[in-house]
DNA sequence: CACCAGGCAAGTA
DNA sequence: TACTTGCATGGT
């Protein structure tokens, strides 16, 4: 079986067994974006609480976050963990949007691809998933999405070797995919599912896995 | 108790 | 360049 073919049959799998996921799960391309950051290395339930002490004190806009003391910010956030790190992470893209485009995100998410991709990545703080994930599900362009659970489902499935790096799987699926925003938003949301599910780091729990025998 | 979570940057040699 | 470490809460 060709790679293209294996990648379409993981896809088909897993989706006939969890359905759609309906990613991402935010509201605007301004909530996507904190999410994406928040998100790092954390569980998207506390990033929940977060954005919700956000919304409950008032201050969830670009502005309002723009505005708020580090520190402060930092408080609101502090159940998505890394609180002081992603407080300035979240302010560095802000004012680096800010610059560039005023407080406006759907005006500055509306370039080329190359170019905001680029963008994104000179903000520290921002790394390629990040900025990958802002680039899909905010700006709706048609990037792969690389996390942990993407490279470790593909390294048991023996598709890629251990030091394939981001650059080297992200290549893997948009060698062999349709370029389709629509398909890599949902291929990788179930990647994330079935990794939070079934292939966890230490205690994999394949039985149920819909990519058994892949 | 151990382990994990939708990373990234800085420090070390 | 190639490892290693710090950041941190909340769930299982």
């Amino acid at each position: 079986m060709s790679t293209a073919e294996t990648l379409e049959l993981i896809y088909q799998r897993m989706l006939a067994q969890l359905g759609p996921q309906h990613w991402w799960p935010g509201e605007s391309p301004f909530e996507v974006m904190v999410g994406a950051i928040l998100t790092q290395n954390t569980n998207w339930k506390n990033v929940e609480r977060a954005i919700d002490n956000l919304k409950r004190a008032g201050v969830f806009s670009f502005s309002a976050l723009a505005a708020l003391p580090t520190a402060l910010l930092a408080e609101y956030i502090r159940p998505a963990g890394y609180y002081n790190i992603k407080a300035g992470r979240l302010q560095n893209l802000l004012f680096f949007i800010q610059e560039q485009q005023g407080d406006d995100v759907e005006i500055f998410l509306d370039q080329p691809l190359d170019r905001l991709r680029q963008q994104l990545l000179s903000v520290k703080g921002v790394g390629p998933e990040t900025a990958d994930s802002i680039l899909l599900y905010a700006a709706k362009l048609p990037i792969f999405v690389v996390d942990t659970y993407t490279h470790r489902i593909l390294l048991r499935h023996g598709l890629i070797e251990e030091e394939c790096d981001y650059a080297c799987v992200q290549e893997l699926f948009m060698d062999n995919l349709a370029c389709e925003t629509a398909l890599y938003n949902e291929y990788h949301a179930l990647l994330v599912r079935v990794g939070n599910l079934y292939c966890k780091k230490k205690n994999p729990d394949c039985g149920a896995c819909p990519l058994q025998g892949i």
